[in-house]
DNA sequence: TATGTGACGAATAACGTATTTGGTCACAAT
DNA sequence: ATTGTGACCAAATACGTTATTCGTCACATA
């Protein structure tokens, strides 16, 4: 099995000196700025540091590297995607309806942020790509978010209880991955909103007690 | 809603001349040879020209373009995907035994094509990302292959009737689809083979009446 | 008609080079 | 200590030029 299995470049957090501190931000919000304007990959250091008013070397003082300012974008962005996803599902009514608008609006918000923050998004879809930390983290807390409702739904008695709780929260991960994943999502656009509606549909089904 | 929509690009045969011709078979076989060894894009058609040892004009004689070439190699290789999920399927018992064969010889298949002729590979993946005419017609007939095995389950009893067979079979292959699309399985070989084995499970559950 | 080709143009790829970029470090100033 | 920088290097990238490559067409031969 001598499979690809690239840098393993799973790093972390890759952010040095003072956590708090008003140049980090200043940092941010010109990354931020510039990446969705231009882009990740037109996007210099020196540009950032000439957007701050500062050496391109004094930020390397915050950073470790450019692409850990990169993941602290992304962070942003997977942020506000959680966030969308775990307000939706607050609002939710019973479990089904927490799953389904999981679901909903996990792609929703994607597909969102891909039309209006395509620069942002391709930072996404590479850090998914490269396996970067910050997508690990995003992924975790969404199956987290989802283990919660298949919880609510067990005890309530909404859903099923015989299979494993980890192999049911693994499994719909992976059934929803083509309209949750940015990678994947990309290439599931011309089947939406069909599709997603659909899958969901055959999750809930599976769940039936 | 402004989205990519290329070249729509999904084109016909592509092809020239007599449909029974030894020549085309030769450019055919040097094809398939030149592009395993080589790849799709370090093959020019001088080379396959060369190889059969015709001039490259007498080659446009059968074939339109370069890529009609590539799509009759890929529909061999798609083509014996389908029989090997085909015959393990007819080699199954019940409808879910067979649904099981389905969704993992899929699989195998295709991983194994991945690993044993990776060019071969590499063209059923641009080609499933161009939308060719022949990845069209590959999953048209494994999705008639997966319908005739609900058909089954529903007749005797295994899977339930309520839901429209039209979305059953649609969700189920969506779900499917990251182990079994070629642009999606690459993503997906980290996951295997637990991951598919578990969303299976996940369809069966969905399946029962 | 069926078989077969060399010559040709536009588009693309390969290639070598000059420039830029990511990242470090010694050093200065407060 | 903390804040801040210019000079520097290896690696990557942009760029302009050359060489291939795709695909066509007029033409030849049997």
């Amino acid at each position: 099995m001598g499979a690809a299995m690239k840098n393993q470049n799973t790093s972390k957090a890759a952010t040095r000196g003072p956590a708090e501190h008003s140049v980090r931000d200043q940092i941010v919000d010109a990354a931020r700025e510039c990446f969705a304007h231009y882009g990740y990959g037109k996007t210099t250091v020196s540009d950032l540091a000439r957007e701050i008013g500062f050496s391109k070397a004094y930020i390397y003082r915050f950073f470790e590297s450019k692409q850990a300012i990169g993941e602290a974008i992304c962070a942003e962005c997977v942020g506000g995607l959680f966030d969308q996803v775990r307000e939706a599902v607050g609002e939710g009514g019973d479990a089904t309806d927490k799953l389904r608008r999981f679901a909903r609006t996990a792609t929703t918000a994607t597909v969102e942020l891909l039309f209006t923050d395509r620069k942002l998004y391709e930072i996404a879809v590479y850090a998914s790509s490269e396996n970067w930390e910050v997508v690990r983290a995003y992924i975790e807390r969404m199956q987290g978010l989802l283990e919660e409702i298949l919880k609510e739904g067990r005890e309530n008695g909404e859903f099923e209880r015989k299979t494993p709780l980890d192999e049911t929260r693994r499994s719909i991960f992976y059934a929803l991955k083509p309209f949750i994943d940015p990678v994947f999502l990309e290439r599931s656009l011309d089947l939406l909103p069909d599709a997603q509606t659909e899958v969901t549909g055959l999750v809930l089904r599976s769940l039936a007690p």
